[in-house]
DNA sequence: CGGCTGCTTGAAATGAGTCAACATAGGTGG
DNA sequence: CCACCTATGTTGACTCATTTCAAGCAGCCG
């Protein structure tokens, strides 16, 4: 099945299509030979069960494959020479991994499981011989690279000009309008990653991750249990991310 | 002249070669047909000359074209809804620029000219229709896409884990190292960017590069006359940039 | 020459980090 | 099945790096 190769946050898609098939739609006008779709399917169909923990691909190491989260989660993140670690993102069902590295280069990130997954390997050079047949095919491939320095660039900001209230209110409501594309409720969900990851993931310490949940709770704009997060105030949180509105004028 | 698509940061790339014709060469085993040459050279060859100020592409306008610097210097930053600014490079002649945006969307940050330059604009459809023809051309951009994608990766580690030392001492290496890689002179430079645009690339405060200049100044790792820096401690720059050392321990 | 903009410097304020102690949950083994 | 152990998360007190506010300075342009 072709389907988990998706253009995650997809602005324009139709919000029904959920986590399918998008790729294949945007080939089908280029007339695709009936071979050229089996092979397609043939290149996203290798499929990786891992385990919590489980190393997808390491830093450092040469690019062979592209990935895409079948189910589960996976964190990637960066290691500086120091040994400093950088989370860059969680990934959900439906994301690509590894798109730094498609000209047969190195990875210049890692990604491990965050729970059970399963991992889509897409070879790369099945994928360069595919896109020279299929216009369409490398036009979404340039599509999906570059909502993925979009949304870098996103991050560049939200790291440098955000303080820590804000970044944990855009955490909660991105994770949130994810979970929404993929079916699942944008109010309640269960976070896959610990607090020490959103807290590197955000640049701060994990100590403040814990103090910001708790004041988030005392001032009602969410649930928590563990991992278990109801968000009950959906719009002051998005104003707290933006900055309208700051956690203690509430 | 095709020669302003190189590759920026190239590592692989014979550093002699400097800001030219890469972009070329990976073309030429895929036997271009005469007409194709041409064609990408009509793509390349649209030129304008821009003064200090003069916006170069908007972000939410809709991308027609990816652009190449070939002289001058560009800034590019994305605005946030709240109108805050964050600087996301500073391009020197061979970047290419507005990367984000080569499935004809929109683009997601703005470029502005930092001193009079020369951009070269390469008209998006152009490149698709190139792509085709030019597997070569493809592989190329693909590669170029990856690393700003790596790029951007090395930023957020920066902004997400470095102090104020670390950050200035990465970005003097960085700018050195890219002067050279040019051609120029890795030890002596002018800035072709504001105190404030640096404060604001950095995540920190106009005045904290101010002290930290005047520290770099005091403990001798620097010659600073306004906007002239001369880097008179390489070792240990890149020593405080990788936080093997401190500042006071100088 | 005056005024403007960009830069520098000092003093005080503060947001987030650090350190340390403690709590809880989940897993493990007896 | 319980008791312990380790992971992970929470909370408080204190520290400190960086910001903010405010004033002054220098180069540059008309």
């Amino acid at each position: 099945m072709v389907c988990c190769l998706i253009d995650k946050d997809d602005r324009s898609a139709d919000k029904s299509r959920c986590a399918s098939c998008s790729l294949v739609e945007l080939c089908l006008p280029s007339a695709l030979a009936e071979e050229d779709l089996l092979m397609l399917d043939e290149a996203i169909s290798k499929r990786k069960i891992m385990q919590k923990a489980d190393e997808i691909f390491h830093q450092g190491n040469e690019s062979r494959c592209i990935y895409a989260v079948r189910s589960g989660a996976v964190r990637t993140y960066t290691t500086a020479k120091n040994g400093d670690e950088q989370t860059l993102g969680f990934h959900l069902p439906g994301d690509l991994l590894g798109l730094d590295c498609l000209d047969n280069k190195i990875h210049s990130c890692s990604g491990v499981a965050l729970t059970t997954s399963t991992i889509c390997q897409i070879p790369i050079k099945d994928l360069h011989v595919l896109c020279i047949k299929m216009p369409g095919l490398q036009r979404q491939l340039l599509r999906v690279l570059g909502d993925e320095i979009s949304k870098d660039y996103t991050m560049l900001l939200m790291l440098a000009r955000c303080n820590a209230d804000q970044k944990l209110a855009i955490f909660f409501s991105n994770l949130s309008s994810r979970f929404g594309q993929r079916g699942f409720s944008t109010c309640e969900f269960e976070l896959m990653m610990s607090r020490s990851d959103i807290a590197n993931y955000l640049g701060l310490a994990d100590e403040t991750i814990s103090r910001l949940i708790a004041r988030f709770k005392d001032k009602k704009l969410i649930q928590v249990q563990r991992k278990n997060i109801k968000i009950i105030d959906e719009v002051r949180m998005i104003q707290i991310a933006e900055g309208e509105c700051t956690l203690d004028q509430i």
